[in-house]
DNA sequence: AACAGGTGTTTTATCTGTAAAAGATTGCTC
DNA sequence: GAGCAATCTTTTACAGATAAAACACCTGTT
């Protein structure tokens, strides 16, 4: 993106490191160099690409406790929450990822034990992938640890807040999709 | 995250593709496999990170069609923004990435004439890195571009709504870095 | 002055993801 | 039913990122 970085933290004023985010004084250095622009779409989309940044690096504790990557794991979510078995081609449109790196992660979860691979008995090009009673207890077991995780680094805003930006993101998100995921068919 | 990916489409009902975003198929999927989940964080950490994925992918254009990709941009955003000469550890920290991956970039982008290295001449450890000429009409050129290319992808949202956004994600984004922002020093 | 420890940068080994091609199989069309 | 385009999955080649080690240099202490 275009403002994910840090301010060049210019300690002038009363030296207070709480003055604000990272992002505003992206921004401020910005307007100070390019008077006119309009750095409005920066204050939204490099403050999601921060806070993605930055909550996606706590995220990985603790998964990566139990030796699992955050792919590997949407991976093993997507065949939990679907409840049924997934195609490597589905497993790839779930997750948003390649159809390539869905094989790598099929072979090595497999290996693990997490997950089996079932031929197709009429069409023998597709393989329908199910989680094993391992993996399916290894999801079950770290997902209310995750969502703890997550709800302590919300814990910051207040309750009305979450709903709030919960909404407007969920706005933005139909949007996106309708506007940038279409094209993706 | 847990909630970045699609909701398997089961469409049964009206099958219209226009009813909600693919992170609240997701959370739905979840509550029927696991009725007492708290899944207020997925809606929004799933979200900022399916909203960050989709703009990424949006923002890119800009960018790729002049050959460059958004870390080199921010780096060379980050010297133009800054207006003066930054070390590559300086660089590093602005970017918010690792110091290999900078100097990797610097190669590639001083062989390009968009930046240039000089040697402190106090202290022979130190290099300091400028903009070229080139680099810097580089960044003017492609700037308001990338910002009419954003402002077009948030266009779906009323100004009002940018504004409550904005200011959401700035309360959060202060929070996540004071919480996970500074171990990191 | 020599040394120890710290700092700034680069290199190396390794890992992960993707794009493009290959391989395998189906189903449509003539 | 033979050929051919389309579909699904895997493999291959390659670009990019990181962690850890290596390297070069500075600084304060003895």
């Amino acid at each position: 993106m275009t403002a994910t970085d840090r301010p060049s933290a210019g300690s002038d004023d009363t030296a207070g490191p709480a003055r604000g985010d990272t992002v505003a004084g992206v921004v401020r250095q910005w307007q100070a160099v390019h008077p006119g622009l309009d750095t409005g779409p920066m204050e939204i989309i490099g403050r999601i690409n921060r806070c993605a940044a930055l909550l996606q690096q706590a995220e990985d504790a603790p998964l990566r406790r139990i030796g699992l990557s955050r792919p590997e794991f949407d991976l093993l979510g997507a065949l939990r929450r679907t409840g049924h078995e997934l195609t490597p081609g589905e497993l790839a449109r779930e997750t948003f990822s390649s159809g390539a790196a869905v094989t790598k992660r099929l072979k090595q979860l497999s290996g693990r034990g997490l997950v089996e691979r079932r031929g197709d008995t009429r069409d023998r090009r597709v393989t329908h992938v199910r989680l094993t009673e391992a993996g399916r207890a290894m999801v079950d077991g770290i997902l209310p640890e995750q969502l703890a995780y997550e709800t302590a680094a919300l814990s910051g805003l207040g309750t009305p807040e979450r709903g709030e930006l919960a909404g407007l993101l969920g706005e933005l998100l139909v949007q996106l999709e309708g506007r940038l995921g279409v094209p993706r068919v």
